[in-house]
DNA sequence: TTTTGTAATTTGATGCAACAAAAAAGATCG
DNA sequence: CGATCTTTTTTGTTGCATCAAATTACAAAA
């Protein structure tokens, strides 16, 4: 009884599940895959036909995506995933840094050793994949590391900013697989951050995840200057 | 005819005016006023009949302010417009620090003269709202000093994540009114800014506006207990 | 071949009806 | 009087037809 009611309490967003939230998933996680080209059209109705739903959710799926900055008008009628310029990969980074250290840097203060034994196996998972050339595999545990430590900062709000920003940079990130999935050097700032949680040293859990970005943003800035 | 596809370039985002665009602007402002009670429902087809449109645009507009946070689900078919916890406060304030600090100073970087100029005028404009007891214009050019100055960092997604922090607080921010107006206390930390400006100095228009932004929040976090 | 004007098609927006689910009101029983 | 069950009303969602606007395709002229 009290489990349940505790239960509901504690669901931060009892967003129902309807067709408009169910499009707006499988779309999201197609774009943030890179399988839709950038500066490809996007329409309601090709969004409704592959989706198997009505113009309606179509439409919401799409409106919401264009909210959170990961679709955007190109002209009045015409939206598609945009294509990240040096521009926006600076502006993108830098709020990163601001927003993903506030989160990192408050990890320390709910860390339970759970945690970091999960971490460290998610951590094992990604050199596992690194060995194979599974960087699927790897990307995707990246991100699951990575919001594992910002949710421990017991800010979903934030949480959910920071969704954003990866929205944004996701499709190129994934795109450009395999050249963009994790090098050792990633490895070596997840094991400082693992270290930092370890000593509930927010400062150091901080300055580890900075430099993962700051090195993601260095292979990022390349690969898109070499694209032109 | 270069002029015009310049234009067209330079168009951020040509989202085109149709009625769920306008009623989603109408609707913000009405929240962003605090004129809507917090937790009382907002249903489509009341908030439909209020604006005069049909059901559809009157549901974009929920669904773009959910998406927001500057609406929320309580139930699973009952939104309304969330009362600010000293929590949600908290971890608010934490992250406008943030980013309004990042694009405070980054504002430097493309200042002109007559930016500051601007800058002065609403200042003179705000003590003479204070002075004439006009807190409601006092708020509206407070708003628009600080967004004025967050534009000059050039970076529109930063920009617009701080406009949903702006809707999240504005409605506790503007429904305690006058209470809340701007005190002198802020006088000095807005002209602190301009000095910042002046001198292209970013860190002291950063430290401006981070005071700023702890002074509201040490009022706002006072008014909201003093509530219970 | 390039440009320009026009017709045909595609497309998003809008309003609305139907439906299912939830909430509210009312009735019944202990 | 209170609790529980039932009925009624409210409400969000979904699908779809219609319309105006924008895009595309095409043809004609330079």
């Amino acid at each position: 009884m009290s489990e349940r009611s505790l239960a509901r309490v504690a669901t931060p967003i009892p967003r129902q599940s309807n067709l408009g939230e169910l499009s707006y998933e499988r779309l999201k996680e197609i774009i943030i895959a890179g399988a839709f080209p950038p500066n490809e059209k996007l329409t309601v109705r090709s969004v409704s036909a592959a989706l198997g739903v009505s113009t309606t959710p179509a439409r919401d799926a799409i409106n919401r995506l264009i909210s959170e900055g990961a679709l955007a008008y190109v002209a009045p009628k015409t939206v598609v995933v945009p294509s990240l310029t040096v521009e926006a990969l600076d502006e993108i980074t830098a709020t990163r840094l601001a927003i993903e250290g506030l989160a990192a840097e408050r990890s320390v203060l709910s860390v339970t050793p759970g945690d970091v034994a999960g971490l460290a196996q998610m951590q094992a998972r990604i050199i596992a994949g690194l060995d194979q050339g599974n960087y699927r595999e790897v990307l995707k545990i990246n991100r699951e590391f990575h919001f594992t430590i910002y949710r421990m900062s017991g800010w979903p709000r934030l949480v959910a900013i920071i969704e954003t920003m990866w929205l944004r940079v996701g499709p190129s990130f994934n795109a450009l697989y395999p050249a963009f999935a994790m090098n050792r050097q990633g490895v070596a700032n997840h094991l400082a951050a693992i270290d930092g949680l370890n000593a509930k040293d927010g400062a150091k859990v901080r300055a580890a995840i900075e430099n993962d970005i700051r090195d993601g943003y260095v292979r990022m800035k390349a690969m898109i200057e070499s694209q032109n």
